[in-house]
DNA sequence: GACCACTATTGCAACGTTGCATGCCACGTT
DNA sequence: AACGTGGCATGCAACGTTGCAATAGTGGTC
């Protein structure tokens, strides 16, 4: 095992407390003995104990994330960014994977935190805000997605009715009049999905146009292979479309391919907005016109509150951090 | 806080010990003192203290996963395999990112190890395995990817010389002989880009065909961005190839997407195969050939080598894994 | 009735760290 | 010479857990 405080203090001549003073940083120490010290640490390669700081000191500089799928790219870039984040702020990243499902996320909640990480960055999916809400004396939780929890949980996230109107009123500037919306996702109560609807909606209503709820397909999950199955039935059905706004990149690359398979052209016959913009979306042909969240301000700012919690106050009011967005047009749009 | 072993004990009326002797499972316990903790665990919501676990046990339940990227595809898809090999194994899974650099990588061996983690996962980029070697009385360490270290550390990955080989004879069994490999790394002691190389070579060789030094296109990292700039240099330097073989999925794409935008065909001007098989590649325009490691398996061997050292002997003699590879198919090749 | 075997429960100590309070010393002041 | 002051250094205790060894209680056997 490595040297503790013990066996340095025992080199150097000097008592424990004096060494986990050097150790510390401040404290009074003279010069001699500080060098002392240091040459003790240095020789033994003393580490200070993660372990006994963290019982002692109750803080164990671990945050947890906890995502459906690290897989997909939209959360692995997110997770990318989260891990650098805490590595700024001499965090350290626990990455979880919910599946999506509803029981594991809820076990998270109960059982990831509170006994190993200090805090907790959980992007629900099938968990409704009043599932989340029951934690007694836990550590601190910061949600990504927007929720219907204003006021009791921080969260961080894009305003999605904003920009799925965003991404819907371009295809409309294209001269788009039949849209399709993929991504709808009625079974849960998750309200990003349900939110994105609504934003679309609005575009359309902006635009004069009516909405058609055949052209609002809905998936059960954000993959590729769900959004090429939406295109296959929006054919199969015979509906004829001259875009789509799909919730996720994935949608929209998986839906994008099942289109060209079948002779469409892209964007001449079909123009395509995505949401993410995940790298795939730039380098797929066509290139992927999609909303751009701010990635890096998410992490940022699920950070910050995080450290806001553990500095501060904990039973400060819930905040509600809207992450800036941008549409990215590219070839598909 | 949460409750510790000491206020069941008062409410159950028994000894500290006691509760932990229900807590572990085992030891005798009669079935009505059983059951009188267990009751007071569940009124007090009673949860183990991992601090005092980790300083008391000396195993903290953590193993790092270190990559360079995890947004990169491939990194993501195999992180998620191991999250979920790590959670059968009750281990949870601390991703830390080395962005390829290699003091990044080595301060990451003396730090996480050691003190938190109870053992390591590195998929070195920068680092030579001579680097690598010196650590005293550290935590096991598992390496991915090939590596010029057999007998000194435990290391799992896929044979890169037969790979490159099955995916070069590919290409060549479907009448190509002007075939480009992307994806070598002069610049880095890394042996994987080496090994890929070799079995390219070879598989020209095996042909008869002349191995000619200004179709090895080398790249910096293996992102699409690379393999889009490798295909803009082959193309301006007027070179004629029927055939690219990429070193991975990602520089793939970027090379098709950069082929496609000049008016090339795929796979009738030109045929692609790439190598990880990541999910983009399946969905992309024309969906890529590529070589398929069981990252399943990957995962699975990595922390089964992890278990075995932390289980047994740590001192064994080093294993060197070989995880099964395919070829798979697609419409670019 | 003394001894043994066995079950059930307990106390002590230690893992390595840090907050708090205290001790010690030298120096300058009264 | 006695006293206060400030700079350094230290001892004790506690965080919550578990290994070890010991104790107390029960029933059976010679």
């Amino acid at each position: 095992m490595s040297a503790s405080l013990r066996q340095v203090a025992e080199r150097a001549g000097v008592s424990i407390r004096t060494v986990s003073n050097v150790v510390s940083g401040f404290a009074l120490v003279a010069p001699e003995t500080r060098a002392r010290v240091q040459a003790a640490i240095d020789e033994l390669q003393y580490r200070p104990n993660a372990a006994a700081r963290h019982l002692r000191g109750g803080r164990s500089g671990l945050v947890a994330l906890a995502i459906p799928e690290i897989a997909s790219p939209y959360f692995g870039e997110l997770a990318g960014l989260l891990v650098d984040e805490a590595q700024k702020r001499s965090w350290m990243l626990l990455v979880q994977q919910t599946g999506g499902d509803a029981g594991h996320e809820r076990s998270l909640l109960d059982g990831v935190r509170g006994q190993v990480v200090d805090g907790l960055v959980l992007s629900p999916w099938a968990l409704a805000p009043r599932d989340l809400r029951r934690r007694p004396d836990a550590v601190p939780l910061v949600l990504l997605g927007e929720q219907d929890a204003d006021g009791l949980l921080d969260h961080v996230a894009v305003d999605s009715v904003a920009a799925a109107r965003d991404a819907t009123a371009h295809l409309l500037a294209q001269g788009r009049t039949r849209i399709a919306a993929i991504g709808p996702q009625p079974h849960l109560e998750n309200g990003t999905a349900a939110r994105r609807v609504e934003g679309y909606r609005k575009a359309l209503a902006e635009a004069g146009l009516p909405a058609d709820p055949r052209l609002e397909i809905p998936v059960d999950r954000l993959h590729r292979a769900d959004g090429a199955d939406a295109m296959r039935r929006l054919i199969a059905d015979g509906l004829e479309v001259d875009a789509l706004f799909c919730f996720s990149d994935q949608l929209a690359l998986g839906a994008m391919q099942t289109a060209l398979r079948h002779g469409r052209t892209i964007p001449a016959d079909l123009a395509v907005a995505g949401f993410d913009d995940i790298e795939d979306g730039r380098y797929a042909t066509p290139a992927l016109t999609t909303i751009a969240p701010d990635k890096a301000a998410i992490a940022r700012e699920a950070l910050g509150c995080l450290a806001d919690r553990l500095g501060g106050d904990p039973a400060a009011p819930a905040r509600r951090i809207v992450i800036p967005h941008r549409l990215v047009v590219r070839d598909s749009a």
